[in-house]
DNA sequence: TTTATTTTTTAGCCAAGGCTAAAAAATAAT
DNA sequence: ATTATTTTTTAGCCTTGGCTAAAAAATAAA
């Protein structure tokens, strides 16, 4: 059983090794952490004498695979208790992240294993970032904009690329919100323009409107 | 804001000063703590120092009307958590204590507020204890048996008095147990047997039936 | 290739909460 | 009313996880 403070790390150095790929820096560390660098190298030597990391002195610290496995079941509940707010509690998908913060702390594998049957093993959070199975296996998805999906594909809103007033209330209108599922159904040859659904609805898109959004997809 | 272990205490400390009436020993608290008394005393200073609760040296503890303020939003935490994983996760009433335990030191008012409901305000949890409102107050209950209810009145299982296993049997077959609630349609004012409904259930049971179960009342 | 600068580590300190052992107060027994 | 016993507190120490300031290593600049 980890520690608060421990688990805290290794979810921070695992979320810092995927976009800086490889060894995490001390002081990456502490930045992500609002903490010492002090502080870092302490806990990091404690969870390397622990073997949930690989550490070298001035080098930095990369997680083992035991680390990745602790890592990955903190992400799941994360995700999984972000799915419940929104779905369920109806909050809104940005008022989440604290909530979750504290909830993915809670420990009991059947409540997750029960949490996740409940929300329908959803695949993805309300952020549209995907949500790794019980043996931790994370989908691999790719972002791309919308208008890069072929027709029968589909991908979660993500982000839009420029974001002018007028746009994001195109969006807001269409129901289009972060997490969103989009399914392109149709798609024109063409001028790029597309049939979508979101939610029931289905509607015609500009390739100018595709362009702007981005996607996550398996 | 209060720390776990703060946290801990004053709940303790409430549900002792509810039984023992009054003021709580340093003892009786260590001793339900599973922890030293010098640990206790130590604490209860600190709290007492934040009002938390008055303690006077070698003579106990008393939470004030903040503390029993903090004391009851716990209490109230912890219930509603309780009903959620037995009535959304369908956990058993006996599985979800330590989880509870837990999630009630989950801090979000807002959360709280959503959870109540979403599980439609449930005035008891899955052991037939009171939940608190959101201003703190409780139904005043009385443990009564079964019996002793006239119709129209309706109780929340909480215990029988004697467990026979062929009574047990009746129950489980009846589809009663912890914070099951049953409604008296009806009651035989001569023989005291009585109509009852449980779920969507209604059924006969006689009096010697009725003297063996312990329901929660209003 | 020295010298400066930045990064990281070490050393020493602090607060929270716990523990043990000894002292002090309260209570019970003679 | 003493003495014995139990309860509670105090004193001192430990671990966890922080912090600051100084030292050491790595990196960049001259």
């Amino acid at each position: 059983m980890y520690s608060l403070a421990e688990e805290n790390y290794i979810k921070t150095i695992f979320h810092l090794q995927q976009t800086k790929k490889g060894v995490v820096s001390t002081n990456a560390i502490a930045e992500s952490m609002d903490t010492k660098a002090s502080s870092v190298t302490d806990m990091v030597q404690k969870l390397s004498e622990k073997k949930v990391l690989s550490y070298v002195k001035y080098k930095g610290a990369q997680l083992t695979e035991e680390g990745k496995k602790i890592a990955t079941r903190i992400v799941r509940k994360h995700r999984l208790w972000e799915v419940f707010l929104v779905d369920k509690l109806e909050f809104h998908w940005d008022e989440v992240h604290e909530i979750a913060e504290q909830l993915e702390h809670i420990h009991s594998t059947e409540l997750i294993k029960r949490l996740d049957k409940f929300l329908g093993s959803p695949a993805f959070d309300p952020h549209g970032d995907p949500i790794p199975d019980e043996h931790g296996n994370f989908v691999k998805t790719e972002k791309k904009l919308l208008s890069q999906l072929h027709k029968s594909q589909f991908g979660i809103c993500v982000g839009v690329k420029e974001s002018s007033t007028e746009y994001l209330q195109y969006l807001d209108k269409k129901k289009i919100s972060i997490g969103t599922k989009i399914n392109v159904l149709g798609k024109e040859f063409f001028d790029g323009s597309m049939v979508i659904e979101v939610g029931t609805n289905q509607f015609f898109v500009s390739k100018k409107i595709a362009d702007n959004l981005y996607v996550q997809t398996l």
